[in-house]
Formats: C-alpha cells, structure tokens, sequence
RNA sequence: GGACCCGUAGCCUAGCAGGACAGGGCGUGGGCCUCCUAAGCCCAAGGUCGCGGGUUCAAAUCCCGCCGGGUCCGCCA
C-alpha cells in the first residue's frame, strides 16, 4: 500500500519527482530533499525552492492528504482515505497481504556445508539468510527452489569414508557420528602420513565410479545428511533438492564445461589445465594433471547447469568465498554465461577464536537449539498451561529466538557468539514480537466471545499512535520489495520488530475492548490487522506466530 | 606483500544511492499490574559515530591516508 503512496507522490512532484530524494521521514510520511539539490543551480535557498514547488504542484491523488514545506524539505502525508484503504487491503488479503504481485523463477543455493559432521552456528546463520530470502521471494509471487548443494567428491568427505573404514560409526546422531570418524582418520593422518595415499587413491575412484568406493561415499554422506537434515528441520528449514556435485561427472556437464572453455581456448595446457585470469594474481586450475576435476570444475558445471534452467540464481556464501566467488563468476562471464548473484555474510566466531569441524572445536546448531529450548522451558515452568502447550511454545520460542537472532544482524557484519546472549529472551527479539502478536490475538479473542462486532476503521478517528502504527503496516509489501532488491533480510527483520514496538505503544494508550462502539470497531480494525502483518512478518522470517504465551 | 569486510555509549546493534535532534536493545538507577497477557511500558544517566585529512551549503554516510579486528590469496573444498 505504501508503495501506491510513493507512486502517487512521485507522479504529484512531477518533474521533480526524483526516486533518488525521496526519503522516509519521522516528520511526515514522506519527504523530498529535491530542493537542497536545486538550491544551488537555481541560486536560492532550499526553502525557497521548496515553497516554489509546493506552491506549483496540483494534488490529485486521493492518498495524499496534504503537502508542506519545512526547512527546504518537501514533506507529504497521508489521506485518512489512504489510511483506510490500507487496513481494509490488509484485512481483506488476510494471509496474502505482502505480496507483490511478481512472475518469475527463481534458484536459491544455500546452507551446501560440507557433509563431514553436523553443522555449527556458522553454517546456520547461511540457512536462516538463505531461507528468509527465500521465503520473502516467495511471497512476492516468484516460483522459488531451494538447492542445498553437496560436496561429496572434496578430501574431506574421502577422510569421512577413511573414518568410517577404520572406526565405523558410533550410534550419536548421524552427522555427529560422521563428526567423529573424520576427526579421528584427520587424527590418523596426522600420526601415519602415508594414509594420504589411500585418500588420495579413494577421490580417484570416486570420481571414476569405482562401484565399491561409490557406495562407501554415497553411505557416509548419506548419513551426515540425513543428520543435516534433522537439524534444519528443527528450525523451519527444508531445501527442495540436494544436488551433489558428482553428478554433474556422471551427467556430462564437467565434460560439456570443460569443452565449451577449451573451444574459447581459455585453457592452457601444462599437464594440468589451466585458466589465467586477469585482474588475478592467481592462475585457476580445472583439471589435475592425473586427470581428474578440482571443485571449481563441478561448480561451472554446476552453474552451466543453473544458466539452462533459471534466468536468476542466488548463492549464499560465507565471505571467505569472495575471492573463489569472483573467479566463478569471472569464467562464466568469458564464455556468456551469467554469473550467481551472491549473498556474502561474514563469520560467526566464538569469544576464544574461529570455529573448525576439522578440530572438533565448534559449537553445532544442535547443541544450541537444545539449550535454547531448555531455557525456554525453564522460563515457562511456572505459569499455569497445559505441558503439551508449554513444550510447543519453549520450542516455538526457542527456535524464533535463533532465527531472529542470526537473522537480523546485517550479512557483512562479523558475529561473535555469546550464551549469555542467546538464552536470553527478556529483551527485544523473537519472542517480543510473538509477545505482541498473542497479544493481539488475546484482544480478538476476547472481542469474538464477547460477540464479534463488524470491524470499521475510520481515519479520522485516529490518534497519532494509532495513525504511525497504520502508516508501518503498510510498509510490508515495501520492505519485501526492498529485501528482493537489496538482498539484506535483516531489514525486515527490523521492520517487524518496529511494528510489534509500535503496536505495544498502541497498547498501553488506548483501550480497545472498553473504548465506546464506533472506537470499538475502529481500534478492533487496528487490531486484527496488526495481527495480520506480524503472523505473516514471523512467518517469513521462519518463526512461529503464536497465540498465546 | 596484495585483496575484501567490519570498527557507532560498559556490551550488542540500526542508520551508510549525504540532508531536519545518531534510532533500538542489554546492563545501570528510579517508577508502573483493583484496567484488553508485566516475555510489557515509562523516566534518567551514558556518544570526539576508530583516528587524521579532504569534497560539500550540509558527512556516521562520499574520497584519501593511518590504526585495530576478521577473512582470503592450494593441481583443498
């Protein structure tokens, strides 16, 4: 709705009406810096300008009730006719309010850690930004898939497969188990360097199909997925496919890749085969001299792959990917092909150093889930509700409080993993918005038992509270539209903190239940359709919206 | 050595296609439940927006240099 406001205020400045000095304004619903820039050329001062133009343009749009200009700044504010047509557009939408009317396809790739042990608090700061993105693409009407990429041809899954060879696997969770035999052969390798033969002698056969090895990596990596998966699905995360890198040996698109790049004679022949790149100091590798692929090679085959299917592809990469991200996409431009939009986040660290699966040294999502949820329990133990209900809202909780956590923390800035941080669930997070949303849900129920009146919003009704809160739901297809162009879900994230702030501001000032009948149905209005915005901002956000707590 | 990212009050964080007093949260001190859920709300203290230059009518935001932290530069993935 607010994006039908912009417009409107776009098409009234008319020649002025410049995207780029638009500015979202505490001092009114929107506001023009135009005049600032036009001060100069025009030799007055902003203000003059901007009286200038206020004084020239004709309102005609029925959403904007009233133009002013202050300080040089061109301000704008809402109809009451705005106001209204955004609680009835919410109200009616329901559950499809924040879409965006969008056509297309789209390919999101993210989480694709290592299948060598479960994954950590790094790794799931990449699914929770991949899966946002990829739920707020959803909701705005595109077809998304989700690829969880497998790297099972790497050394590290052939160390598992030595692992499980010499230790087998004990009965933890699988990708726990897994954890366990690949620290144990890296141990053994360290001990006995001449075992680096056999990895070596198991990649090779791997990658030529050797049946017997096939089968001992398919197992092992088979079995740190199914572990992988477990975890994900505990917070809200399931990919559409998983593709493992070695099929794109066994379906010919290394073969095709590698083709394609030496008819471009990109490639020059020393043994190995070799891309140089300008603008990099390093040469790319593609081909061993033995004969087999390096990662790299798999991945262009890999995205060959995604540039036949897909017209837009998103990677969510860690940003020590940058480098190795850049040489793709810099291959992939040379021969036409187009390159990933990428997704970089920054590492999530603990207080003593970087995390390493290798070592054993970190601290995995299970691990923090399971203590998150047991925190949220303890919190809940006194209160008077039913123990099935108080284990599914510790869990609901529980999982919003990562999500949230990790989620709106912008993707560049580097995070230092804090326990005292995530088990605390008395301050603004997750389970401050699901506290506004029950709340909300409370006043409705209540409404509905007392004999649910017909809800009727009227703008000139409002209070200040009440008009800055209406203004902020309708924003929601706006912050979508924004996280699709700026690929930074931690803006929405933001957003729906902010409405669940402003509807608690609501709360406190204005009585909805007691208030007389027209204000009754008025603030009821506000109310439902608060609770329409956060139950479907939580649900993009991978959390549950609950009722009560 | 080269490249990229980050640096905002004791701690965490928003803002960074330049513009109206740098927003929040945690922690600290004080206050609010005969009234729709106190996982809430209010008040107070706390800031050279890492440092130094520059561009501009205007810089947390853009440019240059430095300092601090992280990351990357394999015929690994």
């Amino acid at each position: 709705m607010f994006l039908r406001f912009r417009e409107e205020v776009i098409k009234t400045l008319g020649e002025y009406g410049d995207e780029r000095f638009l500015r979202e304004s505490e001092h009114s619903d929107l506001a023009s810096t135009i005049a600032f820039k036009l001060a100069k050329e025009l030799k007055k001062s902003p203000k003059e300008v901007a009286d200038e133009i206020v004084e020239k343009i004709e309102v005609e749009s029925d959403y904007i009730g009233s133009v002013e200009s202050t300080n040089g700044y061109i301000n704008f504010f809402a109809s009451y006719e705005f106001l209204e047509d955004t609680i009835n557009v919410i109200l009616d939408e329901d559950e499809n309010y924040g879409h965006l009317n969008l056509k297309g396809r789209i390919l999101i790739e993210h989480t694709s850690a290592n299948p060598d042990g479960p994954l950590h608090i790094g790794h799931i700061r990449n699914s929770i930004i991949g899966d946002t993105i990829a739920r707020i693409f959803s909701k705005a009407g595109i077809d998304v898939k989700t690829h969880y990429y497998v790297n099972d041809m790497g050394r590290q899954t052939a160390i598992t497969v030595l692992g499980v060879e010499r230790f087998g696997l004990s009965d933890k969770k699988p990708d726990h188990a897994i954890a366990e035999a690949y620290v144990n052969a890296n141990r053994l390798l360290e001990s006995e360097p001449e075992l680096e033969k056999h990895v070596e002698e198991l990649m090779l056969k791997y990658e030529n199909g050797d049946e017997e090895v096939v089968a001992k990596f398919v197992n092992a990596v088979n079995t740190a997925l199914e572990g992988i998966k477990q975890t994900l699905g505990q917070i809200n995360i399931t990919h559409d496919e998983y593709i493992w890198e070695s099929e794109f040996i066994r379906n010919g698109y290394v073969d095709k890749i590698l083709k394609v790049l030496d008819e471009k004679n990109l490639i020059k022949k020393d043994g190995a085969w070799i891309i140089e790149l300008e603008d990099f100091e390093k040469e790319v590798v593609v081909r061993r001299e033995n004969g087999t692929t390096l990662y790299i090679t798999r991945d262009l085959a890999y995205h060959l792959w995604k540039n036949e299917n897909y017209s837009r592809f998103i990677n969510v990469l860690g940003a020590d990917h940058k480098l190795y991200a850049s040489q793709l996409s810099k291959i992939l431009e040379i021969i036409g092909l187009k390159p990933p939009e990428v997704i970089f986040f920054e590492f999530v660290s603990l207080p003593e150093g970087s995390m390493s699966t290798r070592k054993g040294k970190f601290i995995s999502a299970d691990e923090l889930i399971e203590r998150v949820k047991r925190e949220a329990e303890r919190i809940l133990a006194g209160r008077e509700i039913d123990d099935e209900e108080k284990r599914k809202i510790a869990e609901a909780v529980a999982v919003g409080a990562i999500r949230f956590d990790f989620v709106k923390v912008a993707p560049e800035k580097p995070m230092t993993f804090d326990w005292t941080k995530a088990l605390d669930f008395e301050r603004q997070t997750a389970s401050y918005i699901q506290y506004s949303h029950a709340r909300a849900c409370s006043i409705l129920r209540r409404a509905v038992e007392e004999g649910m009146p017909d809800l009727e919003f009227k703008g000139e009704l409002c209070t200040a509270e009440e008009r800055k809160l209406v203004m902020l739901l309708s924003k929601m297809p706006y912050f979508i539209g924004r996280v699709l162009n700026e690929l930074r879900p931690n803006i929405f994230a933001e957003y729906v903190l902010s409405v669940a702030s402003t509807f608690n501001d609501f709360y406190r000032l204005h009585p909805v239940l007691k208030a007389d009948s027209e204000l009754r149905m008025h603030r009821l209005a506000i109310v439902d359709a608060t609770r329409i915005v956060l139950r479907n901002g939580l649900e993009l956000l991978g959390i549950e919206p609950l009722e009560r707590m």
